[in-house]
RNA sequence: CGGGGUGUAGCGUAGUCCGGUUAGCGCGCCUGCUUUGGGAGCAGGAGGUCGCAAGUUCGAAUCUUGCCACCCCGACCA
């Protein structure tokens, strides 16, 4: 993607759409705002899962199942949650459906209205807290540590595939404590756990932070988030973890016997990633060839291509694949042979490029004489003959070499597109002529990061918990500032 | 909801201003032969209510009116 930034706006949203299509990881459905995950993007999703899954237990959580439904009455109970999603729900208010009296279709009846309508969850806090009540009466039934993977709606005006639909997959996961402290700890533990996450198999780096007031998650005390940035130098939320104060117990009215006999509201968190984790993989690493996938996401990790001219040579090529298949398997690389004989090797090269294969083996008769190998390595686009002797362990280093070079490539990017402002006109220019990370100082105060925002469209992406604390004044009004901030244009 | 745009084969499109043979092309698909170490070549073939409806006309993809759908930009938002 070496365009300046003007060419990369214009195109970069046909880049993206052409690599989630030609990649077959999903396409726009019939409904409105919503798309169809294809197989090998649901594939991607699972690896994720299962990822997540196994940080989530090995931190002490549950997974269980809340309903897809919500009682309208349950969202007016928290006022900031209300006023934050009520502009983009899909309400169930009727059950049933009849002919059309006129003979044309189906119509909705209108003597099946629902008495109460009833919400699609575009969150669970409210029908998880209105459940918690019933579950929690002493500090002996706390903490609750519970994840559900879900779907979730929000009638979104604009939608792009994975980054913005108007249903997406997620998992959020709901936990109650006794005390504040646990709270905010379970709150910076899940972050923690995202950005090990990011870190470790997305190969993104991503900063750690808290949210400014104005873009903090609706009803919550401190929203945690990671950000990462890009490749056209806009930034994407990545995660978020909240701490949800009592906030929550006092709408839904869950208390606890202390153990000293007092009966206190319950401290909660929330926190969730959803299938946009997909979309930030996408623009993350991908180049003008397709789709890079870091070794530890990649549904398929190496493929094999088998070359040959006619019966006889396939018989021995394809031999010699399926010994090296075996290897692969048992050493648990996700290994597949494309012995399909109705696409010729070109073409498969070209198919598994585009669909961000980290490893593809070419095996033909000249390796058979000489016992050698063709690996490409995708992230770089590299080609080498090796020996097949020990394949598997070459296999292995470089599956870790390519997710080790897809991380250190990211950092690097986001390095060189981490740009300090101390003036609004180098704020202004960066944004413009650069975009990426802006660290700025900011007076702190929502009026000023809502100009800002409305000025320039850029807004604070996060307060960095490692952050220096440093002494200058805010780039717009001049007021005093203790931090540098980090903006940026965001998806 | 504002502003702009587009509907022609599975996908992408030409033709529309200025009405006139059988609606053309590329990709894909099917058959055959030759091919196979970076998206194969040649030959043959299938596939169309030209978004829907009404109107004008000898004649409509093309003009008129109404409707529908989708896309882009903005407002909203992860």
């Amino acid at each position: 993607m070496a365009r300046d930034l003007a060419a990369r706006e214009e195109n970069y949203s046909k880049w993206y759409n052409e690599i989630v299509q030609k990649a077959g990881l999903a396409e726009n459905s019939a409904v409105r705002g919503c798309m169809v995950i294809k197989p090998y993007g649901y594939a991607i999703w699972e690896k994720m899962q299962a990822a997540l899954d196994k940080m989530f237990k090995d931190t002490g959580h549950s997974n269980a199942y809340f309903p897809l439904f919500i009682p309208k009455s349950f969202f007016s109970k928290e006022a900031d949650h209300v006023e934050g999603f009520a502009k983009e729900c899909a309400i169930v208010t009727h059950y049933r459906l009849k002919s059309d009296p006129s003979g044309k279709g189906i119509v909705v009846d209108e003597d099946a209205k629902l008495e109460e309508e009833l919400i699609i969850r575009p969150t669970s806090e409210t029908i998880i807290w209105d459940t918690y009540r019933n579950w929690i009466q002493s500090y002996r039934d706390l903490p609750i540590l519970i994840n559900q993977w879900a779907n979730v709606v929000r009638w979104e005006l604009r939608t792009r595939m994975f980054l913005r639909t108007s249903e997406f997959l997620w998992q959020e996961g709901h936990t109650a404590h006794a005390t504040k402290q646990e709270a905010i700890e379970e709150t910076e533990r899940m972050l923690n756990v995202y950005a090990y996450f990011a870190h470790n198999f997305m190969a993104i780096p991503v900063l750690k932070g808290t949210k400014s007031i104005n873009e903090r998650f609706a009803g919550a005390v401190e929203t945690y988030c990671i950000e990462a940035l890009m490749q056209d130098g806009k930034a994407l939320q990545a995660g978020t973890s909240h701490f949800l104060g009592q906030n929550f117990a006092k709408a839904f009215d869950v208390k606890f016997a202390s153990p000293e006999g007092n009966l206190e509201y319950v401290w909660a968190t929330s926190w969730g990633v959803s299938t946009r984790l997909i979309g930030a993989l996408i623009m993350a690493h991908s180049d003008d060839h397709g789709l890079v996938l870091p070794p530890k996401l990649a549904p398929i990790q190496v493929v094999i291509v088998p070359i040959y001219k006619n019966q006889g040579q396939f018989e021995l090529v394809i031999e010699k694949a399926r010994e090296v298949k075996g290897l692969l398997d048992k050493h648990g690389i996700s290994t597949k042979l494309d012995d399909r004989d109705t696409y010729k090797p070109g073409w498969k090269f070209n198919e598994y490029e585009v669909k961000g294969v980290p490893i593809r083996i070419a095996i033909g008769p000249r390796d058979i004489e000489s016992r050698t190998l063709e690996l490409a390595r995708r992230d770089t686009l590299e080609k080498v003959t090796c020996s097949s002797d020990g394949i598997e362990n070459t296999v292995v280093h470089l599956l870790e070499k390519i997710q080790e070079n897809l991380y250190q490539k990211a950092l690097k990017f986001r390095e060189s597109n981490t740009t300090k402002a101390d003036t609004w006109e180098e704020f202004i220019d960066i944004l413009d002529n650069k975009g990426g990370f802006i660290m700025a100082h900011w007076d702190g105060t929502a009026e000023t990061e809502q100009k800002i925002k409305e000025a320039t469209k850029a807004t604070i992406r996060c307060i960095p918990l490692d952050n220096n604390k440093e002494k200058g004044v805010c780039v717009l009004t001049g007021n005093p500032s203790t931090q540098r901030v980090v903006f940026a244009r965001a998806y």
